[in-house]
DNA sequence: GCCGTTTTCGGCCCGACTGTTTTCAGTCG
C-alpha cells in the first residue's frame, strides 16, 4: 500500500474542516490547513522523502507535530487524532459548509441542537421548518438553503480557463459601458492563469459605487443577486459561474488589484511582511498607522514589502516572495518567445485541415516552423499513418518546404507507445524524421509501476524525443493514468528527452507544480497545442500561461530556438 | 498547531455584506 499527497492532505483538511465545527482554535484548524496545501502541491511524494530519512519539519507549516502525524498516516494510512474527532463530529458534517451561508459555526448548531449529520438530514429539517427557530437562524436563512440544496446538486463547480473567458470578455465589455467606469480588470484565479476558474472576479474603477453596482445587477445574464451593497456585489450567472464585483476608486486601482487577484495564501504573506515593517494593507492603501503610503499601483504593494513585482501567475505563497526577496525570481516565457509548434495534425489522420492550410496559418502567427505530428497506425479511430502513408507524407513535407522561404514544415510523428513499451512504427521510418512525439492512447488503467515502465521503455529507444500529454488527464473529466511522475522525469532527464506542456485548454498537461519539477531537474519541455485544425494552433497561450505558473522561463521550452539549435537537441 | 533580525511564548490578514443579535456574529473572498 503506498500512500499518496493527495490522501494526507485530505485527512488534515478534513481535520480542518471539524475541528473548525467544533469550534477548536481557530489558528490550530489554519494550522492543518496550510500544512494540507503544502502536502498538496508537493511535487515529491512525502512517503519517499520519509524512505529517505528527510526531516518532513523543514517544509513550511508542518513542525514537530504535523510531521509525525505525517509518518503515522504513510506507516498505518490512517490518523488516529482524526478518528478520535470523527467519533464526536461526524465527517458527513464537512460537506455542509459547502452550502453557500453555511459555514463551520451553524453547521455545529444543527448538529448540537438537531442532530442532523448529512445533506439529506438537512433538507429534511429545512423543509419541515425546523431549522427557523436556531439561534443565528431564521425563516430567510431556511429558505435558502432548501433552494441552495437543489442548485447544489445540479451545478458545475469549476470552468476551464477558455470558458470563463467568453464569459469574461462579455461582462467586461458591459461594465467598460458603465457611466463613470474607467477601468475593468478581470482579477483572481482568472488573472492568475490557473487552468480552472471557480469565480470570476471584476475590479471596477468607478467613483460612485452605488451606481456601479446597480449596473451591475442589470446585466441581462443574471439569474440570481446573492449579495449588493455600494462596493461590492455577488452574482450567479445563468450558466452558472458565480461573478464578485469589486468597485474602488482610482488611489486605490493597485492595492485593490492586489488583493482581489490573491491568491489568498500570497496576500496573506504579503501582509505579514507589512505588518512587521509596521504598515497596513488592505482594499484601498497601504498605510502607516492613518496616512497613506501608497496604492496606486500594484508595484507600490511590493515596493513597501521590500520586494519586486512578482507576475500574477506567480503568486500562490510557493516561494515567490522568497524569490523576489533575493532577486531570484524567474523572467517568464511569454507568447511572443515562441517560434513555432511541434505537435499537430492534418488531414491526413484525425486533423481538419489540409498539410497546407495548417503550415499557411502556421505562417500567419509568424512561426518559423511547424511540425507535422499525425498519428500512427496503431490509433486506427484516429486514421493513423502506417510507415508507407507516412513516407508519402514525408515526401509532401519535401516538396512544400522547398517552396517556403523562412519557415519549414518539420517532420514528425505523434506515435502510440504501445502496451510493452514499444513504439508503433519501425526505426526504419523513425529515423527520417526531424523528431518524434510519443505518447499513451490505450492501457490508462494499468497499474502505476507498469505504466511507468512501459514509457520508460520507450524512451530507451534512441528515436524517442518528446512525451506528449504525459498523464493523459482530461480537465473535469478524467484524472491521468496512474504513473510515478517522479520517474518520468528523472527517466527523460538521464536519456536526453523533453516532456510536452500540451496547451488545450482541458488537459494543460504537465500542471504547472510538475512544470517546475521538471525545470528544477534539468528536463526541457515544449509547449504544443496538438491542434486538430488551423483554430487549434491558438490554444497556444493556454500552455504559456500553464508555463508561467511553473516558474518557466523560455530558456527551459525547445520551442523557443530556432531550428538550427532544437534540431541539435533531438539528435541523441 | 506553527513560528521567530520583536525566538520558545504570544501572537497569528483584513474588510464587506447579510440577517436579525439593536451593536454584532457569521460567512465569505
Amino acid at each position: 500500500m503506498s500512500v499518496h499527497n493527495a490522501d494526507i492532505a485530505a485527512l488534515f483538511q478534513r481535520m480542518a474542516d471539524l475541528l473548525d465545527i467544533e469550534g477548536a482554535n481557530p489558528f490550530r484548524v489554519r494550522a492543518y490547513r496550510r500544512a494540507a496545501a503544502t502536502i498538496g502541491e508537493l511535487p515529491e511524494s512525502v512517503a519517499s522523502l520519509i524512505e529517505r530519512g528527510e526531516p518532513l519539519e523543514t517544509l513550511p507549516a508542518i513542525g514537530d507535530d504535523l510531521a509525525e502525524k505525517i509518518v503515522e498516516i504513510v506507516r498505518t494510512g490512517r490518523l488516529k487524532a482524526l478518528e478520535e474527532v470523527e467519533a464526536r463530529t461526524p465527517s458527513t458534517l464537512a460537506a455542509l459548509t459547502a452550502i453557500p451561508g453555511l459555514g463551520p459555526k451553524r453547521v455545529h448548531a444543527l448538529h448540537q441542537e438537531l442532530g442532523i449529520r448529512t445533506l439529506a438530514d438537512l433538507e429534511a429539517a429545512a423543509k419541515a421548518g425546523r431549522l427557523r427557530d436556531l439561534p443565528k437562524f431564521g425563516a430567510a436563512i431556511e429558505a435558502k438553503i432548501l433552494d441552495d440544496i437543489a442548485k447544489h446538486r445540479t451545478t458545475e463547480k469549476r470552468f476551464s480557463i477558455a470558458l470563463a473567458e467568453e464569459f469574461a470578455r462579455d461582462l467586461t465589455r458591459y461594465l467598460s459601458a458603465a457611466p463613470g467606469a474607467t477601468r475593468v480588470v478581470v482579477a483572481g484565479s482568472y488573472r492568475r492563469r490557473r487552468e480552472t476558474v471557480g469565480d470570476l472576479d471584476l475590479l471596477v474603477i468607478c467613483d460612485d459605487g452605488p451606481a456601479l453596482t446597480d449596473y451591475f445587477v442589470r446585466y441581462d445574464e443574471i439569474a440570481e443577486v446573492v449579495s449588493k451593497g455600494p462596493t461590492r456585489s455577488t452574482v450567479i450567472l445563468t450558466s452558472g459561474i458565480q461573478v464578485d464585483l469589486r468597485v474602488v476608486p482610482e488611489e486605490s486601482y493597485g492595492t485593490a488589484l492586489h488583493y482581489f487577484t490573491g491568491s489568498k495564501a500570497h496576500s496573506i504573506a504579503i501582509r505579514t511582511i507589512l505588518q512587521d515593517k509596521g504598515l497596513k494593507l488592505n482594499e484601498y492603501g497601504v498605510f502607516k498607522g492613518k496616512e497613506r503610503v501608497g496604492g496606486e499601483s500594484e508595484e507600490d504593494v511590493f515596493r513597501a514589502a521590500g520586494l519586486g513585482y512578482i507576475e500574477p501567475e506567480l503568486r500562490e505563497d510557493r516561494g515567490e516572495i522568497e524569490a523576489s526577496k533575493a532577486g531570484m525570481l524567474p523572467k517568464l516565457i511569454t507568447l511572443a518567445d515562441i517560434r513555432g509548434d511541434l505537435h499537430a495534425h492534418t488531414d491526413a489522420s484525425d486533423g481538419r485541415s489540409s498539410l497546407e492550410e495548417m503550415a499557411e496559418a502556421a505562417r500567419a502567427l509568424g512561426y518559423d516552423y511547424l511540425a507535422v505530428s499525425d498519428h500512427s497506425q496503431h490509433v486506427i479511430v484516429a486514421n493513423g499513418l502506417d510507415p508507407e502513408r507516412l513516407a508519402r507524407q514525408l515526401d509532401e513535407i519535401d516538396r512544400l518546404n522547398d517552396r517556403f522561404d523562412g519557415f519549414r514544415l518539420l517532420k514528425s510523428c505523434e506515435v502510440d507507445i504501445l502496451a510493452d513499451g514499444t513504439l508503433d512504427l519501425p526505426d526504419s521510418i523513425l529515423k527520417r524524421l526531424d523528431y518524434t512525439v510519443c505518447a499513451v492512447h490505450f492501457g490508462f488503467d494499468f497499474d502505476s509501476d507498469r505504466q511507468t515502465e512501459r514509457i520508460l521503455k520507450a524512451m530507451d529507444n534512441r528515436y524517442f524525443n518528446i512525451l506528449a500529454h504525459p498523464t493523459g488527464r482530461l480537465i473535469g473529466q478524467r484524472p491521468g493514468y496512474g504513473l510515478d511522475l517522479d520517474r518520468i522525469i528523472e527517466g527523460a532527464r538521464v536519456r536526453g528527452c523533453f516532456l510536452e506542456i500540451n496547451a488545450h485548454p482541458m488537459r494543460l498537461d504537465l500542471d504547472d507544480i510538475r512544470c517546475r519539477q521538471a525545470k528544477e531537474a534539468g528536463v526541457r519541455l515544449a509547449i504544443s497545442t496538438d491542434a486538430h485544425s488551423t483554430v487549434g494552433l491558438g490554444a497556444m497561450r493556454y500552455g504559456v500561461d500553464q508555463a508561467r505558473r511553473g516558474w518557466i522561463e523560455a530558456g527551459d521550452v525547445l520551442n523557443t530556438r530556432p531550428w538550427k539549435e532544437l534540431k541539435a537537441l533531438f539528435d541523441r
